[in-house]
DNA sequence: TACCAAAGTGACACAGGTGTCAATCATATC
DNA sequence: GATATGATTGACACCTGTGTCACTTTGGTA
């Protein structure tokens, strides 16, 4: 029919993804995009309006891909075993997270991207039902300490997957030490 | 003499600050802080030769700042006493600490800047002195746990104090549960 | 092999930020 | 009141990124 793509939509979610991390949201630039893609910028622009457009649907695909991960945490029984679960998944790409919070930076310049934004703040109700869910069964089960808002404890898992590795601690000895800072702190 | 400055150092200073923690560093301009001091942006000119100058010159005097409060640690006798004396000092001004990240995306765009950045390094060197003796005397006392690394440990600390109170749980509670939390984890 | 639709490009006008500088303003001092 | 000095301003030329669009390229199909 015609001719073929230069870039997939994935490798272009990807690019976008990391510009992202390198540059944060207002450092963000549709020509970095393109450079790191070897294509012209025009060229983005028959996919998305503008960048903001770009962002949020790559958030979307994001938070998406996210929320089908989270939903088998109901799988497992127990909260340890939810919270080992958890864990893992929030720590395989933490980067996304570290994204995800780029969202309040992105202004609603037209319909498409209020749509989109509005969609997202959807999806992230959502998830927060899930993480509620667990944070009420570890209280049920009696494993989180009471004196601990539970708007302090969701913060801090998030918060805490975020720590910069800046020693480059070997990836499993870093992640066991990640969970068991959170659940019993760094004091004997 | 002559007339009257429309803005002292201090409120440039402190509108630098805010500028950064709402816009980034990218996001921030001349522009902007003169908007905010209600000045032209010409004024600011013959203060700072560029934004950078600004930038590094406003994280000096923060950072001198916070070591000059950070020397006090060696007042306290034993770990426990210095953990709370410094929590204490870094949620007070994590503001700061938000910013100070920042010095990364800074680019050495001339003598000058470069100068500040390497002073910048020689001060982060510093504070990490005192807190290296700070978890050093955690490990002789046994408070610290083994297995736990270094690097995880004041990566830790700085992370907690930056998470967000999206929640505006009252600020006694919310300081006195990040305590714990470090401390001893949210698991009973 | 000629066609044509989708993919890709580069030039254009515009917007906003940068750094400079001559001109203007305010005020302490004489 | 005149004056000198430092503070302040606004206009200028430049740079980088934006969004658009007419045009070119590619490759499957008739």
């Amino acid at each position: 029919m015609a001719r073929e793509r230069k870039f997939t939509k994935k490798k272009l979610y990807e690019t976008t993804k990391n510009t992202l991390l390198q540059h944060n949201y207002n450092g963000f630039t549709i020509s970095k995009v393109a450079d790191e893609l070897n294509v012209s910028r025009g060229n983005i622009y028959k996919y998305f309006d503008n960048k903001e457009e770009l962002i949020t649907e790559y958030m979307l695909y994001e938070m998406e891909k996210f929320l089908v991960e989270l939903k088998d945490i109901n799988k497992y029984r127990g909260f340890h075993a939810q919270f080992d679960f958890l864990l893992d998944v929030i720590l395989e790409d933490n980067e996304t997270h570290q994204v995800r919070g780029m969202v309040f930076h992105v202004p609603a310049i037209n319909r498409q991207v209020k749509n989109n934004l509005e969609r997202l703040k959807e999806l992230h109700q959502d998830m927060y039902k899930y993480l509620q869910d667990f944070v009420n069964l570890g209280r049920q089960e009696g494993i989180l300490r009471d004196s601990i808002p539970d708007g302090l404890i969701l913060g801090f898992i998030f918060q805490t997957v975020d720590i910069p590795n800046h020693f480059n601690i070997p990836e499993e000895k870093w992640k066991t030490s990640i969970k068991e800072i959170i659940r019993h702190g760094m004091f004997t």
